[in-house]
RNA sequence: GCCGAUGUAGCUUAGUGGCAAAGCAAUGGUUUCGUAAACCAUAGACGGCAGUUCGAUUCUGCCCAUCGGCUCCA
């Protein structure tokens, strides 16, 4: 157990108060579970309607009892006496948690002689031992009983809580300051994406500005898979019923595809994921172990109809393309190759992005999910393979079960979002049933056919995402080599429009690979350095008088707020390098 | 999909049961300027459909979209 005055502790007694708070307001509401998070905690009531205009006289009712000076006091229970005490109080979450939990006996606790929960412990002693001044109700949402859509909705308030005073308005801080580099707030300012209701919910317009970002990520990635042995492939975006019958798509995934467009000669779906028709590609002829690995790497774009409400801006879309490609190879060599595409990952994330903060999550199948296919020793020995692997990479990760693909165990990304949310970045897949489905086989030494394994990977995940996370972390100010636009050329007064366009002719050179605009509104220089900033522009190259006598360029370098005098030819190389070294401000 | 909230011009916001206000952006003009917002003028909006009402942007219902969560997930 906890320290009394842990921290958790105290975030623990918050939840306690809050129930008794909540009660105090709706002597009706059933009790469901309060337990401790990063950075506060919650609790969930079923039977009330509260929003978020209420979570003040709540507060303050806390705040009321806490100052009562009430001891928290923990005995232990039989569970049927337990039981008997909320069957009495109409509480039936509580009871169900006590039948589950299956123990003789179960801790409860009283919040003075007010209140009286079942609870596993981790109070402070006394309530005026918390800071009153250090927490705060948040926000309320619905949350399903036990985490099961088929259960009832409970409503959840939160709240945060820290030891000081200090310490929460710091967080509170920081919330507001992380949403300022929110994509969605980000990405209409830099003009990067946008959403038509006429072309629907989650399916996301790539402007031009996205579309430089997409494209050069795009670029440089299948320059690096080139490198790392891989071949590209392309299939179309639809495809009949019968291939995803074979892959097993239909059922265990129908309710997440757009339906299908019923045809004379059967249905056809809308991809909604890559590998079905990449696997087709490898049937497509007869295969040696002479040829594998196999690497086809495809930028596939599929259409997923996802649930409305788990829709978010860029994050969460029902259209996206990844950054995909399948390994078809022996068992043997499956080590090799999925410690190759960690590397890869490492690559980009660490090398490429600066991207320090994700970890890993070797994704497990749960033992009672009807979701998963049944082949227990296929799982067994791919779960194995995984494990091992992980083990030898060196690398960092954690086993979770339960968040398997239905067709294998998986390695998963795990990034969070400026405010928070956690998604997956990147999947990576060991498949074994692949073998089977799609009857993916390969000549062996001895003339024989031999299943092949099929290493799903998308080290990018997919655009949408990746840029959404991209444009938090770099808070809109993209490295040089990503940033839609990297130079401003900004003439003074119209007397130097000409030789700003010269200047951005000698920019561009032959090769014309930069992307220069010159500004050439009519507007006061400090209005242009202004906007400059804001749309996160690498390069400001400012043109006057001055720059015409000297023939030096004065540069202000993004955020910096102060210019440096250079020559045409160093700009220009230094310009090149940091593009081509992939860096990020040099200058 | 479920729970809760929100929806006023391209953006950020004000406001009302009786002609809807402003800043930025846009457009036209003036100004020709040295490091984060020059000046003047013009144009532009109450998410959609019903209902209540003499009259609805405002009240009610439904729908749509968005936001915070749950579930799900790249």
């Amino acid at each position: 157990m906890e320290k009394e005055g842990s921290i958790e502790n105290i975030r623990h007694s918050f939840a306690h108060l809050l129930a008794t708070s909540v009660l105090k307001f709706y002597p009706k509401a059933k009790l469901g579970i309060g337990p401790v998070i990063e950075n506060g905690f919650y609790y969930d009531f079923g039977d009330i309607k509260i929003a978020e205009s209420d979570l003040p006289r709540i507060e303050a009712e806390m705040r009321k009892i806490a100052s009562l000076n009430l001891l928290f006091k923990k005995e232990l229970w039989t569970s049927q006496k337990a039981a008997l005490h909320f069957k009495k109080l109409k509480q039936p979450y509580k009871l169900e948690l006590i039948k589950d939990l299956k123990a003789k006996k179960v801790g409860m606790v009283y919040t003075g002689e007010v209140f009286l929960d079942l609870c596993r412990g981790g109070h402070v002693k006394n309530t005026k031992e918390l800071p009153l001044q250090a927490f705060k109700l948040t926000s309320v949402a619905g949350a399903y009983w036990r985490g099961d859509e088929k259960r009832p909705m409970l409503t959840r308030i939160y709240g945060a809580a820290f030891a000081t005073k200090k310490e929460l308005e710091q967080y509170l801080w920081q919330q507001a300051e992380a949403k300022k580099r929110d994509h969605r707030i980000l990405g209409e300012r830099l003009k990067l994406f946008a959403f038509a209701p006429e072309v629907g919910p989650g399916l996301p317009l790539w402007l031009p500005n996205g579309t430089i970002v997409r494209d050069e990520i795009e670029k440089y990635a299948k320059e690096v898979e080139k490198e790392w042995g891989y071949q590209r492939v392309a299939t179309p975006h639809i495809a009949k019923e019968d291939l995803y019958k074979m892959s097993g798509h239909i059922p265990y995934y129908a309710e997440s595809m757009y339906p299908p467009m019923k045809l004379d000669d059967g249905n056809y779906y809308l991809k909604a994921m890559n590998c079905p028709h990449t696997h087709m590609i490898y049937r497509s002829q007869p295969r040696s172990y002479r040829e594998l690995p196999i690497r086809y790497a495809e930028y596939g774009t599929v259409y997923r109809y996802e649930l409305s409400g788990t829709l978010a801006g860029l994050l969460r879309v029902r259209g996206f393309t990844q950054n995909d490609a399948h390994i078809y190879c022996t068992e043997a060599q499956v080590e090799e190759e999925f410690l190759n595409v960690m590397k890869l990952h490492e690559f980009w994330y660490k090398k490429i992005f600066g991207i320090n903060d994700f970890y890993m999550r070797l994704s497990l199948p749960s033992k009672n999910k009807k979701k998963y296919a049944t082949m227990p020793e296929g799982w067994k020995k791919a779960t194995s393979l995984l494990q091992g692997i992980m083990k030898k990479s060196g690398l960092p990760y954690m086993e979770v079960e339960g968040e398997a693909a239905f067709y294998g165990p998986k390695v998963d990304f795990q990034i969070k979002s400026v405010i928070g949310r956690e998604e997956t970045a990147s999947t990576n897949q060991l498949d074994f049933l692949a073998a089977k489905r799609f009857n993916l086989a390969y000549k062996d030494q001895a003339g024989k056919d031999s299943p092949v394994y099929v290493i799903h990977r998308a080290p990018l995940g997919s655009h949408e995402r990746f840029i959404a996370f991209l444009i938090e972390h770099y808070a809109g100010a993209f490295p040089l080599w990503l940033a839609p636009e990297q130079i401003w050329v900004l003439p003074l007064s119209d007397k130097f429009i000409p030789l700003a366009l010269k200047v951005k002719e000698t920019l561009l050179g032959k090769d014309k690979n930069l992307r220069v605009k010159v500004r050439e509104e009519n507007e006061t220089l400090g209005k242009k350095i202004r906007e400059g900033e804001l749309q996160k522009i690498p390069y400001l190259v400012i043109l006057g008088e001055r720059e015409q006598n000297t023939e030096m360029l004065s540069i202000r370098a993004r955020s910096k707020g102060n210019t440096v005098q250079m020559s045409m030819q160093e700009f220009s190389s230094r310009v090149i390098r940091e593009i081509s070294e992939k860096t990020h401000g040099t200058l």
